[in-house]
DNA sequence: ACCCTAGAGTTGACGTGTCAACTCTAGGGG
DNA sequence: CCCCTAGAGTTGACACGTCAACTCTAGGGT
C-alpha cells in the first residue's frame, strides 16, 4: 500500500506519451477535415448522426443520445451549424413546438464529401500503422474504460 | 485500390469506440482534478512543467518546448493562471525585458497536492485496468503515431 | 551608428466544451 | 379544469485551444 496513489516515473512517461500521441493524432485529423472539407470534427459528428437517421431528422434528445454529448453542447453546436447553413431546426407537432433537427442540402453534400475525405485521413493516420493485435488491444482497452466510467448501456 | 479512402464499418466502430473511451477518461480525470485540487488539466500541466524546472522558473519559449503547446496557447494560459494567482511573470535582464515565469507559493502548494491526487486518479482510471501487454502495446503505438506525425525529436 | 530582420511574446477573434440557471410545454393528479 | 412538475431545449458565463496579426527588442551586417 506504500505506493498507492503514486505513479512511477515510467508510468507518468507512458501516460504523457499516450495523451500526447492522441492529441497529435486528433489535431492532425481536425486539420485535415478543415482543409479538405471546411468543417470541424464536432460538425462532422453532428452531420454523420443526422445523415444516418431515418428521414435525416432527429430531435435534440435523440442527438444527445446518439452522440453521447451533454445537451447544452448539442444545442450550442446546432446554433453554430445553423448559422453556417448545415442544419435547420424545424418546428414540429400541432402547436408547432417540439423541435426536430434536419440537414440542409449543403449539409448533405458536405457530409458525403467528408465521409470519404475523413475516412481516408483516419486510415492514413491511424489504421495504416495499426497491426491486428494492436487493434484488438485498443478495442479491449476501450471497452474496459467505457465500462469502468459509464457502466450503463 | 477500390477501397482506398473508405473505412469498413467495424473500423468506423473501433475508431468511435476508441475516441469515445479517451474522451470519457479525460473528462473523468479533469473532473477529479477540479474536485480534488480546484485546477484544470491545463493548469496542472503548467504547474508540473514549472515545478520541474531548475529554480522553478522558465521563460515562455522553454514552456512552449516543454509542453509542446503553441506559444499563444501558453500565453493565454499564463494570463489566466496569473489572474488566479498560481504563477507570476517576472521582468528579467538589465533592460527589464525578457520575461521569466515562476510559481507563486500557492502554485507550489497546489502542485504538491495535485501530483498526489491526480496520480491516484490516473492509476485508478487508467493503470488499474491495464495489463502489462496492453501497456506495451499502447507505448509502441503511441511512439508510432508521434513519429508518424511529428518526426522531429 | 544605423537599419532591419528574426524571434519572443501578446492580443483578438472565434470555435469548442462544461456547468448552472433559465424557459417552456406536455401530460398527469387533485 | 387547473395546477404543477418532469423533462426538453436554450442561454450565459467562463475556460480551453487555434489561427493570424500584432508589438517589441536584441543583435547582426553594412
Amino acid at each position: 500500500m506504500a505506493q498507492t496513489g503514486t505513479l512511477k516515473p515510467d508510468e507518468w512517461e507512458l501516460w504523457q506519451l499516450w495523451t500526447h500521441a492522441y492529441h497529435l493524432l486528433v489535431r492532425e485529423l481536425d486539420r485535415g477535415l478543415q482543409r479538405d472539407c471546411g468543417i470541424s470534427k464536432a460538425e462532422f459528428s453532428v452531420l454523420m448522426a443526422l445523415s444516418r437517421a431515418p428521414g435525416r431528422e432527429l430531435n435534440v434528445a435523440d442527438l444527445v443520445a446518439e452522440l453521447d454529448w451533454e445537451k447544452s453542447r448539442v444545442s450550442h453546436q446546432l446554433t453554430r451549424m445553423e448559422n453556417r447553413g448545415f442544419v435547420q431546426r424545424i418546428q414540429h407537432g400541432a402547436t408547432g413546438r417540439r423541435i426536430r433537427v434536419g440537414l440542409t442540402g449543403t449539409g448533405q453534400r458536405t457530409t458525403q464529401n467528408a465521409v470519404r475525405a475523413h475516412g481516408a485521413n483516419i486510415r492514413r493516420c491511424f489504421f495504416d500503422s495499426l497491426t491486428t493485435e494492436q487493434a484488438a488491444t485498443l478495442r479491449a482497452w476501450s471497452e474496459q474504460v467505457v465500462e469502468g466510467i459509464e457502466p450503463r448501456q
